[in-house]
This record gives C-alpha cells, structure tokens and sequence, in this order.
DNA sequence: TAGATTGTTAATCGATTAACAATC
DNA sequence: TAGATTGTTAATCGATTAACAATC
C-alpha cells in the first residue's frame, strides 16, 4: 500500500465508503463503478477516484470496482486487520452503553478490559469483557500491549488519565469526555466524539433553515 | 446578524471557540485577543478573524474581543437562545445514556419526551422527561412543535422512522444509529454521531503512525 | 499620542472537478 | 473490436493565510 500524506478529508470520507461497500455486498451487488458509487453517496466520480488513488489501483479500465476486493482494501487502509487492543476507561453511562452495545470488533478492534473507580463494578463483566480498578490501570498497561484507550470518566480526571495513558505507552485516544483534550505538543493521538458540538452544528443548521423560511415568508407577505 | 451563506468548515468551529470562551469565563479572563484565541486553539489569528467576519464585527480594534460578549454572540449564532424542543426516540442503551447524562440544555434544547415500544419503560421518566409508547409518536407531533429528534433506535426501523418524522413537520434528526438518513432529495436536516466512523478514522491514524515508526527504525537499521 | 488589534482585501495554498489518454 | 471506465494530469474553485489601512 502507498502511504503518502493524506488530507484529512479523504480519511473520513474512508469509513463511508466502507460503510457503502458493505451494504452493496449485502445487496449482492459484486461491481460497481465511481460514477455509481458517486450517485449513491453524493459525490463525484473523479472524487472517488481520486480519494482511492491515493492509495493505489484498486480499479479496472472499462469495468470499474469489485465490490467485495475494494471493500477488503479499505479496511487493510483503515487499519481494522492490525488486531489493536483497546481499553475502556470509565464504566459509567456512557462507557456502560459502549461496552454493552458497540460493536469494537466490526470494526477490527479488541476491547480486552475495562476500569473504573466504583467498587460495585470492578470484578464484574459485560459481554466478556473483565472491569478492573483504575489502581491497576497503570500496571496493566506495562503488561499488555494497548494501541487505543476509550476515555470515558469524569471531565475532572481526564487530563490525569490522559498524562497516565501516553507515559505508558497508549498510541490513541478516543475521547468522549466534552474537553480538549488535544495538546500541541502531545504526540498521542486523539479523537474526539463531542456530543456537543454535534447537537450545536444541528441546531445552527436548523436556525439557518427556518430564517431562510420566515425571509420567504416576508418577501411573499409584501408582494400581496 | 449576518445571515450569508457561511462554510461547512466554519460552522463546525464555532462550538469550538463556545467551549473555549466558556473555559476562559470561568478562569476569570474576560477579554483576549485573535492571536491569543489562536494561540489556544492552535488556528491561526486572521482564521478566526475572517470566521466571526462571517456574522458580524464582534472586536475592537487595539483592544481584542470580550470573551462575555462573544461567547453570547456565538451561543446566539448557533440557535442556543431559540429554545428548540427535542424528542428521543429510542431508550435504549445509548437513548438512556443520553437521557441521563447528556445536558440538552446547555446546548440550549429543550428534551420534552422520549418514545420507546419496550412496555417496561413506557410510562417511566428520567430527570422529568417521559417516556411514551412509540403508538403516540404521531399524535405526539401533531400537537407539540418538535424542532429535533434524537434518532437512537434499532437499524432495521430508521428509515420508516425518519420516514414519520418528516412528514410530521420535525426539521431536524441527530442520527445515532450506523446507517445513512441524508437522503439527497429529503429537505429534512441529518447530523450524523456514527461511532464507528469516528473509530475507524482513529484506526487509520494509529496505523499511520506505527508505520512511520517502523519505516524509521528500517531505515536506521540499515544505517547500522 | 503611540501601540495594539481589528475587519477586510489580496495572495497563496489545497481540495475538488473536469478532461482525456490508457486499457480492460 | 467497440464501449466503458479507470488513473492521472490540468483547470477550477474555495478555504486559509498574509498584509494593511482603519481605529480604538
């Protein structure tokens, strides 16, 4: 595979194509072209062709794409058959529906543990998966090989856990405290799920739509 | 307020800059320049000037901004002061999550009820919000002005669900089931939370790194 | 007043789109 | 072979950065 630098936007428009190329699949459609797949997700054709050449040559002249090939690529792009171990940190709401709910494996990810602080939780497990003390974070982190750790305790711990997790060893973040937790000069890598910001985005989207609505609504109150 | 058609990219800041201007409130810092909000943010001064410029003249020049001042004018841009109503369909494990943890009101939304079909939670509330039989779903709508749905069901129901919604007058749906609602020709606006996109990106970015490091360590054997 | 910093116009940079030769 | 569609180069478009006059 090449590795060339990459703009951020192609990487997430990565996971949507994934996502696509799976439901083809599923539809049993084994072929698809860039001018079909663009129609599908709202993109152009050279786009698609363009974000897959970054890559490599995934396609055929005159043909187009294998589904079921260039879904497998993709995924070796995205990383999902390197095996990453992650760890859940903060069994609360959040992290309890996580644990309980996502799917890490679909995605190529190992959940193999869980911490938390609240003595009723430690020593239970969900779906397999063990909940220790947050005492023992740091040590088992010597112990095992962790690429990413799920941030999902309190706002106030977080920088700590953070500083814990990067002295030993942790590649990633995945943070779903609502803080920045991206620092300058912190090689560790983030990101982020800001509900928050999310919800707010919907509500200035939604704001924009009813202004252009009640400017239609004067402009037609006038002419009559 | 401006209203021109204002970027994507821009948008997505704005909750950034409101988080950012929240933190300095409560560090006791009332005024700050665009080079220093740069600074902290790790974007560039004329970035953030040419953002605001898109709403208004916030500043003064030789003096910088109030933090006060933006971060109510930001919060008034992003709809916080229009007292949009919410409806969570779903209660499930992220739906409850949300429920309980999540602060709609902080963003300035109002969660009015939740609808699920599991008999158990019908008739239930969490923090005062109810929970109703998804029967009553359309009623509901018919007699109650809902700006937003949370979307947190199952899959295999989302499309009719949104299908529902649409037609009830809902403007807007926070998307956290794993499938794609923005339909191209559906005026109905979709902001998605897909987790599992999120995950991937950060998959990839791991794997970036790590072969960055195992290119360097190759090439440095080879030195030895 | 002098210094600082804005809002905005112009310049640069990067991402998307269009075009087309290569080829299945 | 003829038609279709890729991968890639060139053109366009939009977003970010730089510069600077205006002014607090």
């Amino acid at each position: 595979m090449k590795r060339v630098k990459v703009s951020n936007n192609v990487i997430r428009r990565l996971p949507r194509y994934l996502r696509k190329l799976d439901d083809l699949k599923e539809s049993g459609i084994s072929r698809i072209s860039s001018f079909e797949l663009g129609q599908q997700l709202g993109l152009t054709p050279s786009q698609i062709r363009q974000d897959f050449s970054c890559f490599g040559e995934f396609g055929q002249q005159g043909y187009g794409y294998n589904v079921a090939a260039l879904r497998s690529e993709i995924a070796s792009i995205l990383g999902m058959d390197r095996g990453y171990r992650a760890i859940l940190i903060g069994v609360g709401n959040i992290g309890h529906a996580l644990m309980d709910n996502f799917s890490f494996s679909e995605c190529g990810v190992d959940l193999v543990a869980a911490f938390d602080v609240k003595e009723s939780l430690i020593g239970a497990d969900f779906r397999g998966v063990p909940i220790y003390s947050s005492e023992y974070l740091a040590a088992f982190l010597e112990h095992n090989d962790i690429a990413i750790a799920v941030l999902a305790v309190p706002k106030e711990v977080a920088v700590d856990v953070t500083n814990l997790l990067a002295e030993n060893g942790v590649e990633a973040i995945w943070n779903f405290t609502n803080i920045e937790l991206t620092e300058p000069n912190s090689p560790i890598i983030v990101e982020n799920i800001h509900f928050s910001d999310s919800l707010l985005s919907l509500s200035y989207f939604v704001s924009e739509r009813m202004d252009e609505k009640s400017a239609k609504a004067a402009r037609s109150e006038k002419q009559v």
